[in-house]
DNA sequence: AGTTTATGACTGACAATCAGTCATAAACAC
DNA sequence: GTGTTTATGACTGATTGTCAGTCATAAACT
């Protein structure tokens, strides 16, 4: 038998390696020679585990979202252990968007202009990627009868959608605090939130 | 005085070319050399009018983005005078998109993979585009005492959010009038509405 | 143990394509 | 006829994706 490769191995070896250069130079500005130099391969190589260039950027983000997601379970997980808590830490999560301090390095790099397409990739597979978290806080919430929905997982949906399209209203910092109030006003509302025992 | 010659006019005669040859072939598979034959002028005369292809993208995609939403807003003054009515006629809009034939075929068009990044660019015009229309019924209804919302702005980046949000939860067609129903009152929750009298 | 052979991994030069430039010409105004 | 703007299209440099062939490995067979 001939020499064996871990394919999907390899295929993380050169993705993270574009993943390198993207960050260095930019996805627009990074051509596939660039990548294979990095990665300490050959032009053809790159090709026979990828099929475009576009193909190793969605790898790419696929993990970079990944990676993402895991860490807002966690910080969400470790906010509080009622509906409402967790409600409130996934806000916080999602509007100031510090999870650590390489996410925000990742922050800056997705919404550089050059980035775009890079940065609506991971949009796109950031809500449906959040949807089980919030749609298990809304059930919890249901539970606990702080919350009256009738359909989980369409109120996860609208809730996301309100808080990313509030998180790209381009609030001014200092307005900031005023826009998380009024935006946790309205989800809780939209969730049918009345206090336990009210 | 020199050559004169309607700039603007030029160029919109070129980005119409462009937007033919677009719908015609994908924008990815569309070279500027394309463009120019179907114009009918030199390569070198496109740059003049253009600084990138990227840039004649993005002039298409606000020619059609600005079609689109003046009929979106002619569609929601038409479908009634109070707050509500105009809210329920937006919200119509936003989730069924039948404006008329050609939105269902540039919308068909629009979510060819190949032209992903047009979507996301039109996407990220839409909303904000949106933003007045959505902020005067919410300011309308709080002045007819069936909203109840502090920062109306915030509260139409809020809703409109949510409702977009729902446009992409995939939901089953069968499943549609479910979804609307729960989307509606999502919104109708978090603008705070109570009918006129109770 | 040594030789052959089968197989997939790998290579890098190369073809094809395309965005953007530039030297030159035409059209017009005065 | 001089000056200025618009227009031209051949050209360049760079980049993506391909392909004919090499290489390393291990099984099969002597």
């Amino acid at each position: 038998m001939p020499r064996v490769v871990d394919r999907t191995a390899r295929r993380s070896e050169i993705a993270a390696a574009a993943s390198r250069v993207f960050v260095e130079r930019g996805v627009a500005n990074t051509s596939v020679s660039d990548i294979v130099k990095s990665a300490g391969v050959a032009q053809g190589t790159f090709y026979l585990y990828f099929a475009t260039k576009d193909d190793v950027v969605m790898a790419v983000v696929d993990e970079m979202a990944g990676r993402m997601i895991a860490g807002i379970t966690a910080a969400v997980d470790a906010s509080g252990s009622t509906a409402v808590e967790k409600f409130l830490g996934l806000r916080d999560v999602l509007m100031a968007f510090d999870v650590d301090a390489t996410a925000v390095e990742l922050a800056d790099f997705m919404h550089r202009p050059e980035n775009r397409p890079l940065h609506d990739r991971m949009a796109e597979h950031f809500v449906p990627a959040l949807i089980p978290l919030m749609e298990s806080i809304v059930v919890q919430g249901v539970a606990e009868g702080v919350f009256n929905v009738r359909d989980p997982r369409a109120a996860a949906w609208f809730v996301l959608g309100g808080l990313q399209s509030a998180e790209l209203s381009g609030t001014p910092v200092a307005d900031m605090p005023a826009a998380i109030k009024a935006v946790t006003g309205f989800s809780l509302r939209a969730l049918g939130y009345t206090a336990v025992g009210s």
